[in-house]
DNA sequence: CGTATCATGTAACATGTTACATGATTCC
DNA sequence: GGAATCATGTAACATGTTACATGATACG
């Protein structure tokens, strides 16, 4: 059975998508990475900067320089007329195949394959530990953005991402648990 | 918060994992992410050849050739004494951060945003079909390979990712159901 | 005999990470 | 004045994909 994917230039849809509504430097979308989005896309800044060139040269944005203070130079960049089709296109395509996990913890977990191991237990551990803290940021971040009902349909792309989020780790906590239970036995 | 990660070859300590207990053909490998190891991971030929022969030559794995049939030579691999130290010490150091997701349905949710959009309810349903078929095709697998707790113990890590799977797959259907039935109220 | 699959490889390209670089601003 | 963070960039490298290539074998 084969569930390949493949991603072309993700970063440019996700650059675009983050310039729809609002204009951004480079920095400030380096910084998003940091935040829930993190959850589903990553990037470095050394890949946003040359990326944000090329949409430029693409046409599918442009910016324009500000000065901070006496003379640090920030470059906001907007989405174009082209870069808003562009990105529209993208959102009304077939989707991709479901993506592999990529976890090194599935990935030990298989290969350790032994029942009495004990090293099953301790990736077990460390593997709670920090589905716990991905928990309890993203719990947080629901309670600061989306506590109305309003904020809820204002955002509503935004929300739905966060709650998937939310119900996937508390799903694998449960599995986590009731692992550790097991091996227990 | 800062979940970055990053994966330093894994692909090498995959193939050394999977080399542990049969030795395998090239092709071997390329087959096996077709099946339940495609759930965490995936790579195609053009990666696993030339990783095969730089392993080799890293002595940590060894390789002969058989004749199958009039003239076909298969390069059989198998694991090194060495290899066996490297994979069990990777087996032990501390895990990496949980990757970010880097799927098509989670980024393009982000970005419609709109309630109202129809976009979303067929994103939807795109996405609870091919759960559907995942899930599907791994609680088949699961039958097949472990119907019974003998069969568990004996692959256990096997088992376990399997059953991660499965629920993994369960919830997010769950979740996908459940929004759906919001959207048509 | 034709088609699917077995079996192996390389080259060009795209994507993503690490490290190297530099300088400004804010806040204590 | 020192540290953290703001802000932007490049170069070298690692990883992963697509396309190009070739030939054998099994099965109908």
């Amino acid at each position: 059975m084969d569930f390949t994917i493949w991603q072309k230039n993700t970063l440019k849809f996700i650059i675009l998508g983050l310039l729809k509504h609002n204009e951004l430097t480079g920095y400030d979308i380096k910084k998003l990475f940091n935040c829930e989005i993190g959850d589903f896309w990553q990037a470095k800044h050394s890949q946003i900067y040359p990326e944000l060139k090329k949409l430029e040269e693409e046409k599918l944005i442009s910016s324009h320089i500000e000065i901070s203070g006496k003379k640090l130079e920030k470059t906001f960049y907007n989405i174009t007329a082209t870069g808003l089709t562009t990105l529209n296109n993208w959102l009304t395509e077939p989707q991709d195949k479901i993506p592999p996990t990529r976890d090194d913890f599935t990935l030990k977990l298989y290969f350790i394959d032994d029942k009495n191991n004990p090293r099953i237990e301790e990736l077990f551990a460390e593997e709670r530990l920090q589905h716990e803290e991905k928990l309890n940021y993203l719990t947080t971040r629901m309670t600061e953005l989306f506590s109305s009902t309003e904020k809820q349909k204002a955002h509503y792309g935004h929300y739905l991402i966060l709650k998937k989020a939310i119900i996937r780790e508390k799903a694998q906590l449960n599995w986590l648990n009731d692992e550790l239970n097991n091996i227990n036995k």
